[in-house]
DNA sequence: CGATCTACCTGATGGC
DNA sequence: TGCCATCAGGTAGATC
């Protein structure tokens, strides 16, 4: 599922592939996918406009185009944008496409909780605007001071207006190299285990992003080419319930914290 | 404030 | 073979 790894390949490679080109038309097909406004204000609004550069907050794609507008893209749980030749046959639950002459964007998502929207030039976005730091920016001690809360500590990381870009697969995987359990209230870390949550954020994280993200069995995410991310390969807990825990050898568990499965070794996360 | 629950939606999977 | 229940999880909103 895309989260900040995710999101960051694909950011990357939306900027190499459209960074200066422009779109010649866009077509939107779906109620869902463009939800928060007429999809006129896209087709109509980005015909003939630019791509300028593409950037991420927290798990949101956005494109800055040469009128000042933005397009954001949020790919939620199955969201896919994908390179293609305007050839190429429109598969099943492609949502938006975006025509740029020699090559076309295109928005798949079967699930249809992703979503499109374009702002106007200086247009604020209560979505984007109340998302917490970013988990490669923040400082240690800033780190420390959002722990200072008496809530679970994975409900914290998984927290956009705290923390934006984790989700259930990073969180997990963060908080078995910090080895420390899910449910400890945030504000009972000693500082050893603050500093080993940061540490392992930064290294987590930048692994990810350089081996393309996760992709999992279902293969959900996949990368602007359709290449499957490669750092699942690396995960210690997420989805290796029963398999030895690479530190002391006992079955990974899983439970269920909060609706959503949790990964953990209930050995060394304490 | 924080925890819990639900809704949104399709495809894959497993049991019978 | 088909049918049905369950599960996957990001976000928003209601409710306790």
């Amino acid at each position: 599922m895309p989260e900040l790894p995710e999101v960051e390949t694909v950011r990357r490679g939306l900027e190499r592939e459209f960074g200066g080109r422009r779109i010649r038309s866009a077509v939107i097909d779906g109620a869902r996918t463009v939800r928060r406004h007429p999809p006129e204000l896209i087709v109509d609004g980005l015909r003939g406009r630019t791509v300028i550069a593409v950037r991420r907050r927290g798990k949101y794609l956005i494109v800055d185009m040469d009128s000042g507008d933005r397009l954001v893209v949020h790919l939620r749980m199955s969201g896919q944008l994908r390179l293609t030749h305007a050839e190429e046959p429109i598969v099943k639950h492609t949502h938006a496409v975006f025509d740029f002459g020699d090559r076309q964007l295109r928005f798949v998502d079967p699930r249809t909780f992703g979503e499109l929207f374009v702002l106007g030039d200086g247009e604020p976005c209560a979505s984007i605007d109340r998302l917490g730091v970013e988990p490669l920016d923040v400082g240690r001690a800033d780190f420390a001071a959002l722990l200072q809360r008496r809530r679970f500590v994975k409900a914290l990381l998984l927290d956009q207006p705290t923390i934006a870009g984790l989700g259930n697969i990073y969180t997990d995987e963060l908080l078995f190299a910090a080895r420390v359990r899910a449910d400890r209230a945030a504000d009972s870390l000693s500082r050893a285990e603050v500093g080993r949550l940061y540490e392992a954020m930064g290294t987590v994280l930048t692994e990810a992003i350089a081996l393309r993200g996760s992709s999992l069995y279902d293969a959900q995410y996949v990368d602007l080419y359709g290449r499957p991310g490669e750092f699942q390969v690396r995960h210690q807990v997420y989805a290796r319930e029963g398999e030895p825990c690479p530190r002391c050898g006992r079955p990974v568990r899983r439970a269920v914290f909060q609706q959503r499965s949790t990964h953990f070794c209930a050995t060394c996360q304490r």
